[in-house]
DNA sequence: TGCTTAAATGCACCCTTATGCACACTTACT
DNA sequence: AGTAAGTGTGCATAAGGGTGCATTTAAGCA
């Protein structure tokens, strides 16, 4: 394999998912409050953000959807929690792959 | 310091533009070229890539921004490389943040 | 002084996405 | 059954951002 398909291939195990979930200032905000509280649900997150209850709901099951969250339903509660192995595992894989870029000797 | 001071300002540190910078295909295909080739100008990585120049040209000065990526004038040509050392700084960074959050025991 | 090439910027277009409201669905409770 | 609470979804709107074209600026050369 050349070092360009090496390239191509180590690059593309950038999670395009996961760094999109991060890129959004609310969803950071989100991860402060759940992260405060270990665990809560919509409601209870969502009346701590400006924003209406259906928009933390699409940014939360985003974000679960993205391997940072985990989701739990009691009854008619849906509880959302960090999930901690998912999201150090994710982001350690963005340093794996920089580094791993480097090796090749080029910068 | 409380604990929920301390999160606010250890998730805070998770750099926006970086992830913003990472979280469109576009500029992880100009990551790309730029490893495989070193360092180029912006006319000869646009003619590797289906956007404009013009466009690449703006993802570029995104990137370096970001601290992606270093920039250096010769003449008329400006020539962009890979800043490892930045790159890689700022995604232990992110890894370093979760890890601290984890620490605090929410999950 | 022109002429050519490289790069950046202004502008318009369009697609994605964040947002809020209304409604439907589910679950618990009386 | 009827009501209330929690959640998700469809729809419309608005904001942000990627894209391309035209223009402008900067640098090298005859």
């Amino acid at each position: 394999m050349t070092d360009d398909d090496h390239i191509e291939k180590t690059l593309n195990q950038i999670d395009n998912d996961f760094v999109k979930a991060l890129a959004e200032p609310a969803r950071i905000e989100i991860l402060k409050h759940l992260i405060v509280s270990g665990s809560s649900d919509v409601k209870d997150l969502s009346e701590k953000m400006p924003q209406d209850r259906s928009v933390i709901s699409r940014h939360l099951a985003l974000m679960e959807k993205a391997g940072i969250l985990k989701m739990k339903k009691e009854g008619r509660h849906v509880i959302y929690s960090v999930d901690g192995e998912g999201a150090l595992k994710k982001s350690e894989q963005i340093v794996e792959t920089i580094r791993s870029c480097l090796k090749l000797g080029c910068c």
